[in-house]
RNA sequence: GGCGGCGUACCCAAGUGGCUAAGGGAGAGGUCUGCAAAACCUCGAUGCAGCGGUUCGAAUCCGCUCGCCGCCUCCA
C-alpha cells in the first residue's frame, strides 16, 4: 500500500512502526462556529481512510481532537455574550450533528485540549528544560533557532520565511519565527495556574501534548487539511521532536482545498457553504460521494452543479440495486433450467485479479484513490445489466451475481456511499426534495391505477400517473408491477 | 519575491513511460411499452494547454511559453 508523504513529498510503501497495528492522528476543529463543507471534505476523507485500513486488517487506533480553548472562542463568547466553554459546548454538539449526518464515524478518542492542561504544561517546562523554549512575562515561546530541522516540512527555510514575514512581530521574541506555547491570560479570559502564571495554551501545543499521551511519541499517521502545514504541523514536528528526540511522525497526510470560482473556500472571504445548509438541499451520501469522485489530495471546486450530478449517480446505482434485488428475490423461481450467460467469469463480475473486489482494493491501496475506486463501482454495475440483459435464470447464475453484490457491499462499507438498500435510497429522497406524499400513499395511488389498467381504463390510469407527476414522482411500468421514483 | 500544485471529451474526473486514454453527468441512436416515462444497452477524445527535446515508444520524463490556483498570517 503506498501513501503520499507531504514530508517527502512523493508516495512511499506504506510500513507501520507496529506490525498489525496503526496509530492516526486527525486535527479536528476548533469549535467556535459551524462547519463548512471544507471541514467535511477532511473529515470524510479521513474517515474513508480510517475504515479501509480497518478493512484490510489493521487495528487503527484513531484520535481526532476538538480545539476547545483559543482565540476565536473567546472572541465568539463576547460576541454571543456567552461562556467560553458555553460556546466550545455548542458548536462541539454541531459538529457531531453533521458529521453523524455525513456518516462519519466518531473517533476511538476524541481529546480536547482544556483536558489536558496538565500534559501540555509538563510538555513546555520539559522543552524549557531542554533549552528549546523560554518564558517572558507569562508567556512561553519555542525557540525555532533551536530546532534545526525547522521547515522540513513545509518545505521552506528559515530565512526565506523571514524575508516573506507579513505579520507584526512581537518585539519580546527572541526570533521572529518563535511561536508562543502558553499565552498568559488577560483579565476576564479563561485561565489555568501554571508556573508561568495564569494562561491557557497555544494552539500548536495542545496536538503534540494529545496525540503523545493517546498514541505514543511516533505517531504512524497524522493527517489534516493543507492549510496546516505552515505552520501548525511544521510547528508540531518541532515540539514534539525537540522533547522527544525522536521522529514524531511516520506518513503526514493532508487533503486538498474546497474552492468557490476557484478560490480557497474559506471564512475570512466570505465565500462558504457550511454542511447544514448544503445538507438541506442535497442528501448526505450525494454530498460524500462528491467529495470522494475527486482525488483527495486535488481541489474541489464547489457548487451545485456537482451535488446535482452526484444524487444522479447515485439514482443509476440503486436503479441496478433494485434490478439486482429483483432478479435475486423475485424473478428467480427454483426448479427453472439453468442459464448462466458466458463470458463474464474473467471480467469485473468474476472473482479473479480483473476482478471487482482486487481493482477496488487496488486503487484504494494507490493512496487512496477513492475516484478510480468508485469508476470500478461503475465498471461493476454496468456490468452486471449486461449480465442481467441476457436473461440468466438458476443457481449457478444466482450465485455468480451473489458474490458480486459481496464485492460491491464490502467496497460500500469503505467509502460509507452506496450502503443503503433502493428503498431507504428512495424514502430518502423524498425527504430530501420535500414531496409532500407518503410511501403508502403512493403505492395506494399505484394500486388504484393497476386496477384501472387491468380493465383498461387507460383515462384512468393516465390520470393517476400525471397526478403523481406534478407531485415529482415519476412511474415506471414493469413487467408484471409498476415502481415509483421521485424525479430530479 | 520564495516554495508548491494544476491545465485530459460539452461539464466533472481517473490515469504519471508501452494493451482499446476508467467512471459519472449531459447529448444522440436502439431495446422495452396500451401510450408514455424511466431504466438498460450502444455510441463518444487518433487526442491529453502550446511549442521543442529525451526515448524503439510520452498525457505520463526534461526545457521553455501561456493560463489558473495554493502556501509563506488564523484557516479543513
Amino acid at each position: 500500500m503506498k501513501i503520499f508523504n507531504t514530508l517527502s513529498g512523493r508516495k512511499e510503501t506504506f510500513v507501520p512502526l507496529a506490525e498489525g497495528r496503526i496509530g492516526m492522528y486527525v486535527c479536528g476543529v476548533t469549535v467556535y462556529d459551524v462547519c463548512h463543507i471544507g471541514h467535511a471534505r477532511s473529515a470524510v476523507v479521513f474517515d474513508v481512510v480510517r475504515r479501509y485500513l480497518r478493512y484490510k486488517g489493521f487495528d487503527v487506533e484513531f484520535v481526532k481532537n476538538f480545539t476547545d480553548i483559543d482565540d476565536k472562542i473567546i472572541n465568539r463568547a463576547r460576541a454571543e455574550g456567552a461562556s467560553w466553554d458555553a460556546v466550545a459546548g455548542k458548536y462541539t454538539e454541531k459538529y457531531y450533528a453533521d458529521m453523524h449526518r455525513l456518516g462519519v464515524e466518531d473517533a476511538d478518542v476524541e481529546p480536547r485540549a482544556t483536558e489536558h492542561i496538565k500534559e501540555i504544561i509538563e510538555l513546555v517546562a520539559g522543552l524549557i528544560e531542554r533549552g528549546h523554549a523560554y518564558s517572558i512575562d507569562g508567556d512561553v515561546y519555542f525557540s525555532v533557532p533551536s530546532f534545526p530541522e525547522y521547515g522540513k516540512l513545509s518545505g521552506r527555510k528559515l530565512d526565506e520565511m523571514l524575508a516573506g514575514a507579513r505579520v507584526e512581530v512581537d518585539p519580546r521574541k527572541k526570533n521572529p519565527m518563535d511561536f508562543a506555547l502558553w499565552k498568559s491570560s488577560k483579565e476576564g479570559e479563561p485561565a489555568w495556574q501554571s508556573p508561568w502564571g495564569p494562561g491557557r495554551p497555544g494552539w500548536h501545543i495542545e496536538c503534540s501534548a494529545m496525540s503523545m499521551k493517546h498514541l505514543g511519541r511516533t505517531l504512524d499517521i497524522h493527517a489534516g487539511g493543507a492549510d496546516l502545514i505552515f505552520p501548525h504541523h511544521e510547528n508540531e514536528i518541532a515540539q514534539s521532536e525537540a522533547y522527544n528526540s525522536k521522529p514524531f511522525v511516520r506518513y503526514w497526510m493532508h487533503n486538498g482545498f474546497i474552492t468557490v470560482n476557484k478560490e480557497k473556500m474559506s471564512k475570512s472571504l466570505g465565500n462558504f457553504f457550511t454542511i447544514q445548509e448544503i445538507l438541506d438541499i442535497f442528501d448526505p451520501e450525494a454530498v460524500r460521494l462528491f467529495l470522494l469522485q475527486t482525488h483527495y489530495r486535488s481541489p474541489i471546486e464547489f457548487s451545485n452543479e456537482p451535488l446535482e450530478e452526484a444524487t444522479q449517480t447515485l439514482v443509476r446505482y440503486y436503479q441496478g440495486l433494485e434490478r439486482l434485488d429483483d432478479f435475486l428475490f423475485l424473478s428467480l423461481p427454483e426448479g427453472k433450467k439453468e442459464n448462466c450467460p458466458p463470458g463474464f467469469e474473467d471480467g469485473i463480475l468474476g472473482g479473479t485479479p480483473s476482478g471487482f473486489k482486487a481493482r477496488f482494493m487496488q486503487a484504494m491501496d494507490d493512496d487512496f484513490n477513492t475516484a478510480l475506486a468508485i469508476g470500478h463501482v461503475f465498471e461493476l454495475v454496468k456490468e452486471m445489466n449486461r449480465f442481467l440483459d441476457q436473461a440468466p435464470t438458476g443457481k449457478k447464475a444466482k450465485e455468480f451475481l451473489l458474490r458480486a453484490k459481496e464485492g460491491l457491499f464490502e467496497a460500500a462499507g469503505v467509502l460509507n456511499v452506496f450502503n443503503r438498500t433502493p428503498a431507504e435510497w428512495q424514502r430518502a429522497l423524498l425527504k430530501i426534495k420535500k414531496i409532500g406524499l407518503e410511501v403508502a400513499g403512493i403505492e395506494r395511488l399505484i394500486g388504484e391505477r393497476r386496477e384501472a389498467r387491468a380493465r383498461k381504463d387507460f383515462l384512468r390510469a393516465d390520470e393517476i400517473r400525471s397526478e403523481l407527476e406534478q407531485k415529482g414522482i415519476a412511474l415506471e411500468d414493469k413487467k408484471d408491477s409498476t415502481a415509483w421514483r421521485v424525479k430530479l
